[in-house]
RNA sequence: UCCAGAGUAGCUCAGUGGUAGAGCGGUCGGCUGUUAACCGAUUGGUCGUAGGUUCGAAUCCUACCUCUGGAGCCA
């Protein structure tokens, strides 16, 4: 028996034997009942004639119009097309199916069926001109016409007979100029472009007349594409941070934030360069997550919860065994455990990406919401996990000296004027690398007047570690062997039972840049960690079984991605190294 | 959360009890292969909000809001 097999949208209207119009990116229609009702009947079209919205780049307007479609053997091909959304297409075009074509729209394209001409269009379309980039434009070793940039004006003067336009399109620091001369069509009209305005440009790119750039583009045409007027916050003069702050949404258009966020994308594919050179395995641990173990501070409720009315014990309590996971679930503060997991199977892991903690914490070096890397290895112990971190955090300073050279520039000029310095002095030196013995050895000899008294036992104070990275020894310095008492029950207890095996990066002007430890891969003592931190290890019973079931020692560390961009950007705040920083009492965007 | 500081034009700021200002930006005009262009004119305000003191408050007092810096927590 044939099997029946429901028609889809597509084949119901265009018949089962409808090509799929692929060829140009043009997604079948779909028209359901519902829509139907809504926007009444269909238009009255042959089952192979396939409505279209064409959008004119050089006009900007939207044309509506249909193509026929050549059924069987050769489909994906547009056969029959409107002369003036041919003429369209031939200036480049965008072509988009018409979702649900009405009576309306029906008979405005029936008065224009005895238009339809056939067009030798097979699945070679007039190629749309390809854009340069500002930046590939600007390192252009040659005269190149014709070519077309587009991007943001950042700034336009008018000469005697023409104007300069500075375009950026984000894709470097850099602008390039534009002579938009009075000869062009529209010239009272980009006249009035206004910084902010996007615009396309098509001319020749030449060698520049005037000193401060060696090409310039000489338009023969500039399509406005969206104007801008004089509400538009940014002017080409500097802003303050903190203002450009409130514009989130619009301050990667600044030389400041472009760059920065350059760097970000930068730093970030970096990161997984130096891992899987080196045979890591990315791991995505969950983002939700049940283990509320890591005493890393305050968690956000995920829950599903309805707050009006939520379902609760006898004792008053809300029942969150009734919750959505059947159990109290949180947005993750660290994937380490997970990640440990995963280092006990494959050796060498890294998690990346977002962390949560719920902390009313007001800094310049906290947020709600960032970025950590997370390696994990089998079979490393302090001393080589130390070795990582020293490593990547010098890996990284490299690369982004390499290939954002002219971004970081700009943070050393108005940024941060010794940053090259410090970041070139990082690259070279070996870390400092101290026990927290020492270091509160250092301290008390110091004979420096602390705000906060030096005492063993006690956590580092951030004027203690800024004294030593920044005055005492002016390099980043790994401390490690802290006091049981103030690391967490994971750290792994040395030999003398009073300190465990942490280490902390820090490095000046920022501080803790890297927290990690070996972890503590032996049963017993790991369930009397447990029981002293006030942990029922019933509760952690899979990440005990990593130690009852080939254990091995094992290391990692957490890099904050926020705090090491700062370190390379010389950025003080880390609201301004996030797109859009979640921090207490803020979360607009 | 705690301790400081700040909120005046679109932006950066001056104005300390007596008629709300400057520079930049915007607009108009001039000049000009300019480049944070230049010259002239012009535009622009609920002085964070709400109370209070005073003949009179941007200015003094109180509360609140927002932002910034620092501390704690950490990455």
């Amino acid at each position: 028996m044939r099997e029946k097999r429901a028609l889809t949208d597509r084949e119901r209207r265009f018949g089962p034997d409808a090509p799929k119009v692929r060829s140009f990116s043009l997604d079948p229609i779909r028209v359901t009942d519902s829509q139907l009702r809504k926007r009444g009947p269909l238009l009255p079209v042959p089952v192979h004639v396939l409505p279209l919205i064409f959008a004119n780049r050089a006009t900007g307007r939207w044309l509506l119009g249909f193509a026929e479609l050549r059924a069987a053997r050769d489909a994906n091909v547009v056969t029959h097309i409107l002369p003036s959304v041919a003429a369209a297409l031939r200036a480049g075009g965008v072509v988009r199916s018409c979702p649900h074509p009405t009576l309306r729209t029906a008979k405005r394209l029936q008065k224009r069926t005895e238009e339809l001409v056939e067009l030798q269009l097979t699945s070679k379309l007039p190629p749309m001109p390809a854009t340069t980039s500002v930046k590939a434009a600007l390192q252009s070793a040659a005269p190149i016409a014709p070519i077309q940039v587009q991007g943001w004006v950042r700034t336009r003067r008018d000469s005697k007979d023409f104007s300069f336009i500075e375009l950026n399109d984000g894709s470097c620091l850099r602008n390039l100029q534009i002579i938009a001369k009075n000869t062009l069509p529209n010239y009272a009209a980009v006249q009035h472009l206004i910084t902010g305005a996007s615009i396309t440009v098509r001319g020749a790119l030449v060698a520049s007349q005037g000193k401060g750039q060696s090409w310039e583009i000489v338009a023969d045409e500039i399509e406005i594409v969206g104007a801008s007027d004089d509400t538009y916050p940014l002017q080409k003069k500097g802003h303050t941070p903190e203002f450009l702050r409130e514009i989130a949404h619009l301050r990667p258009r600044s030389n400041l934030f472009g760059a920065v966020f350059r760097v970000r994308s930068r730093l970030a594919f970096a990161i997984h360069q130096f891992f899987q050179e080196r045979g890591f395995v990315y791991v995505h641990t969950p983002i939700i997550t049940g283990s509320d173990c890591e005493g890393a501070g305050e968690l956000f409720r995920v829950t599903a919860i309805d707050p009006k009315n939520p379902p609760r014990r006898p004792d008053g309590a809300i029942d969150y065994a009734q919750d959505f996971f059947a159990r109290s679930t949180f947005l993750t503060v660290s994937g380490q455990l997970e990640a440990e997991a995963f280092a006990c199977a494959l050796s060498k892991v890294y998690t990346f990406g977002p962390t949560f903690r719920a902390e009313n914490s007001n800094t310049s070096r906290h947020a709600n919401e960032f970025w950590m890397i997370e390696p994990e290895m089998a079979f490393t112990d302090l001393r080589g996990n130390m070795d990582v971190a020293e490593e990547i955090v010098k890996y990284l300073i490299r690369d982004i000296r390499q290939h954002c050279a002219e971004d970081l520039e700009l943070f050393a000029k108005f940024v941060d004027k010794e940053l090259l310095a410090r970041l070139d002095f990082v690259m070279e030196r070996p870390f400092q690398r101290i026990t927290y013995t020492e270091a509160v050895e250092f301290l008390t000899k110091s004979g420096e007047k602390f705000e906060f008294p030096v005492a063993y036992g006690a956590n580092l104070q951030s004027e203690h570690e800024r004294w030593l990275t920044e005055k005492h020894f002016k390099c980043p310095v790994t401390v490690f062997d802290y006091p049981k008492e103030i690391k967490p029950f994971y750290m792994r207890l040395n030999d003398d039972g009073k300190t465990v095996t942490a280490m902390d990066v820090l490095v000046p002007g920022i501080g803790e840049i890297v927290g990690g430890s070996q972890r503590e891969e032996r049963l017993e003592v790991l369930e009397e960690n447990m029981r002293r931190h006030k942990m029922d290890p019933a509760d952690y019973k899979w990440y005990l079984d990593l130690r009852r079931y080939g254990t091995v020692p094992h290391s990692g560390f957490g890099l904050g991605f926020e705090r090491m961009l700062m370190f390379v950007t010389g950025v003080s705040n880390i609201r301004d190294v996030i797109p859009f920083a979640r921090t207490p009492g803020s979360a607009e965007f």
